[in-house]
DNA sequence: ATACCGATTAACT
DNA sequence: GTTAATCGGTATA
């Protein structure tokens, strides 16, 4: 059943990005339907974390649906090309978010492929995510209960035992936050 | 107005 | 293992 608001509103967002693994991202979005399991996902927290793009509450025009109640998605664009997929949580002015940083798709294979140029392509990265999911930078803000993008818990059971955890990737920038485990991934059969 | 750089990827050696 | 690609956002002036 779809995530509901309660889900994406409460307040711890390292919780959440563990429980997200495993559920269903859909999206329709240029007239395909393409459904995701989320593989892999990093927790931001927000104004106290270095690694976050709201650190010492910064908020600027990019980052400004960082802010909005859970349950919205914040995309921006990294490195000028790659479009990358963030689930904001906790309530409005609070600028918790997790981003999603790999996906497997279940349905709509033709779309996905379409999106990432050939058949089979990978969608294990944050930037290959979203594209296969056809999220871009128009969908920052999108509301994650309406009927354009929306996530699903449909009954997979994820074993802790076969979550691996670590330290995020790409924010060394971050100093001793870089180091916080707050990356979550699990390999689907 | 201008300079710098990134929550990455793909294609290399 | 290394590195070029690529451009909007942000800071600085």
């Amino acid at each position: 059943m779809r995530l509901d608001r309660d889900f994406y509103e409460r307040t711890d967002v390292v919780a959440i990005a563990r429980e997200l693994l495993g559920m269903v991202v859909h999206t329709r979005i240029g007239g395909s339907h393409v459904a995701a399991a989320i593989t892999e996902t990093e927790a931001y927290a927000g104004v106290n974390d270095r690694a976050s793009h709201a650190f010492n509450g910064r908020r600027t025009a990019r980052n400004e649906c960082l802010y909005a109640r859970g349950g919205t998605a914040y995309v921006y664009i990294c490195y000028g090309i790659h479009h990358l997929f963030n689930i904001v949580t906790h309530a409005e002015g609070v600028p918790h978010a997790v981003l999603v940083r790999g996906v497997q798709v279940l349905e709509g294979r033709s779309a996905a492929d379409r999106r990432r140029g050939r058949p089979g392509a990978a969608t294990d990265g944050p930037g290959t995510a979203a594209q296969a999911l056809g999220i871009r930078r128009t969908h920052d803000g999108t509301d994650l209960l309406g009927d354009r993008i929306w996530i699903a818990d449909e009954g997979r059971i994820i074993d802790p035992a076969t979550v691996r955890t670590g330290p995020r990737i790409g924010v060394d920038y971050a100093g001793p936050d870089a180091l916080l485990p707050y990356r979550f991934r699990i390999h689907l059969p």
